[in-house]
DNA sequence: ATTATTTATCGTAATATTGCAATATTATAT
DNA sequence: ATATAATATTGCAATATTACGATAAATAAT
């Protein structure tokens, strides 16, 4: 075993899931961070923001684009990347309809 | 290799990472769905309603009681479960801010 | 006291993730 | 054409996660 049995749970909470287990590692915090704080698109310099080797930070930045958290865009041999807001707003929607609900109820 | 260098973060990183990761699970969403729907709070019966062995269960929600996502109280023989408002709190005014600040930028 | 019920823990197999060195790829500059 | 720069990919070792059967622990019911 070892593998998650995805077929199982419906496709919104598959999709949660997917963006929430993206954004579960603090290097991939982190760059969504510096992203946020550069105000334009960012490529290569989220290496040396970081203290994780380029091929490692590669992996993160392809991870983020997996799940939707961020987008790339080809601009001659560098790449900018910048954070999907569509993906973000899925997810704050989410987390602002779980905590009006479960602020109304009365619990243990 | 293979171990998250979580000491290169910040406290704020780690932290949202971490309940990040908790809900990076479609069964711990599911999960976290369940505890909403039923208004109060539910312990064994989460094993009927997700297609997972019991010990499977048990551990999903040792995680998310561990990543401050649920608390649990002992009642009689059988453990309450309830979603932990304050942590989704945390989460949803992180995303909050995330998605107001990114819809101010323009990007590639 | 014994049995049933509920949940947790242990042990383990299968798989996934993290991180990096080495290398490949692609575009720019000379 | 060749060199330089920026990213991606490959391969691999270390570690973590997922899932479950077997079993333990703790309370409730008989």
């Amino acid at each position: 075993m070892g593998a998650t049995k995805t077929e199982h749970y419906t496709e919104q909470q598959n999709q949660i899931a997917k963006v929430a287990k993206a954004l579960g590692h603090p290097a991939r915090i982190a760059i969504i961070e510096h992203l946020m704080k550069v105000n334009e698109c960012i490529c290569g310099d989220i290496v040396n923001e970081l203290p994780l080797a380029q091929p490692t930070v590669s992996q993160h930045l392809k991870e983020l684009k997996n799940a939707g958290v961020i987008k790339g865009n080809i601009e001659g041999n560098s790449i900018c990347y910048c954070i999907d807001e569509r993906t973000i707003e899925i997810l704050n929607t989410y987390f602002s309809t779980l905590i009006n609900t479960v602020t109304k109820q009365k619990c243990c």
